[in-house]
DNA sequence: ACCTGAACACCGTTCAAGT
DNA sequence: ACCTGAACACCGTTCAAGT
């Protein structure tokens, strides 16, 4: 019950004062392995094996180290290079997968990524790849800014979609009921829904019970990229360019 | 202290038993007004008139509770009428547009909306009609779930992005910090950056220190729509009935 | 500088009891 | 059926105090 540290993280735990580096690398393990919700100031600090305030001193508040909770993560993506690289929209595609890649490995975060501004910081790196990709695709001024936002606010916002919160295992209430109005949906007021239901059911946004965590939605990934990639030639003026 | 009804909710709030929908809407304006983090069991219960363990006669716990308030939300919008309606192109814009309205209407709402994958219930409707417009433009089968998937995915996500939560007033700190970090970019580093940070600053996704709520990011919506319906015309074969 | 230990104001939720 | 009232187990955070 009194918690010194030692018996905290095994062998990878050292002696000497607690880091900031190692409050923060705890913390995402911890939402790797439980989810955000299992993230409290208490229950990292018993895990690292000292009082919960002590983590004030090298972390701030919750905020912020949700925060850097996040920006650690997010360094876990691999820019594909510019300079020399593929043409633009190879790029872009080689892009996607790395961010996607990333989220893949810490799905617990991309609803946090999600919901807040604030986790932002520090991905200059990424948004000066996209704009130099855009730009040597030949975007310029306001609609350099339009394109960049239609791939961010597109990939990403697609991506955290795929990677939504699934109910507590305990609503199991709810995954039946739901899977049973999807069964029962009338064919009169939603014939092309009910018509394709094999092809939609947990498969499709708004018609799943299950994260894409559990399953990943590959193909229709694909599929967004492609169409990402043609509508930004259609834009540019470089139809032919991407093929279909 | 003690709190019967009554002097809850004015004017509006009978005598008579309290109602779920009562409950929900009761959530909703508190969300609206003061933001998510605002909607305790407590404070609702107080200002409503009633003890807080009421709320659980009528609405379930707080999960289900938020449930009942983003669907409430989502029922905000008004679809686009798709039989004897405008062709496909113009009618995903429509879609998009009135996509957009709810949610700026209650953008608090947007973070939860944006994480979870509980809230799609009832949505039905949107679901049948997206389908039905996109099956009208030549998807059929797998094609038909990967152009749905692309379209939802791509322009809610887009709209959470726009309105994600910004970070509390309380932290200037951020604010400040973030802007001179911008302000400081490296031009050798990152030059395309660099050179287009007035276009950029502020207006771009990861790059901005207020969200769509109080900045909305009108234009760049614009283009989003742009390119989603391109490259949507793009994969069907009709490249040249969209204008670009 | 770094951390303990107590304390404060708040949560969500359960449950027995009232009417 | 509908709500009260107390109680429980948890939070984030502050702050004085130790070393």
């Amino acid at each position: 019950m009194t918690s010194p540290r030692g018996n905290g993280r095994g062998a990878s735990s050292q002696r000497g004062p607690l880091t900031r580096r190692e409050v923060v690398t705890a913390a995402l393990a911890l939402v790797d392995a439980d989810g955000v919700d299992a993230l409290t100031m208490r229950r990292l600090a018993e895990r690292i094996g000292v009082y919960p305030t002590a983590l004030y001193w090298h972390a701030g508040n919750k905020a912020s180290l949700l925060a850097a909770v996040c920006e650690l993560a997010h360094s876990d993506m691999e820019l594909p290079p510019v300079v020399g690289g593929p043409p633009w929209h190879e790029w872009l595609r080689s892009m996607g997968h790395a961010a996607r890649a990333m989220l893949h490995k810490h799905p617990n975060i991309a609803p946090v990524l999600a919901s807040q501004l604030q986790v932002t910081t520090s991905s200059f790196p990424l948004s000066e790849s996209v704009l130099a990709v855009l730009h040597g695709a030949g975007f310029e001024g306001e609609r350099l800014t339009g394109a960049y936002n239609t791939v961010i606010g597109f990939l990403f916002g697609w991506l955290f979609g795929e990677l939504a919160s699934e109910p507590p295992e305990a609503d199991e209430d709810w995954t039946s009921g739901f899977q049973r109005k999807l069964r029962d949906i009338d064919s009169d007021a939603a014939p092309t829904l009910a018509a394709n239901l094999p092809v939609l059911a947990n498969q499709a946004f708004m018609l799943r019970w299950e994260s894409g965590r559990r399953r990943p939605m590959d193909r229709s990934f694909e599929m967004a990229l492609d169409v990402l990639v043609a509508g930004l030639a259609a834009q540019v003026g470089h139809e032919q360019a991407v093929g279909g």
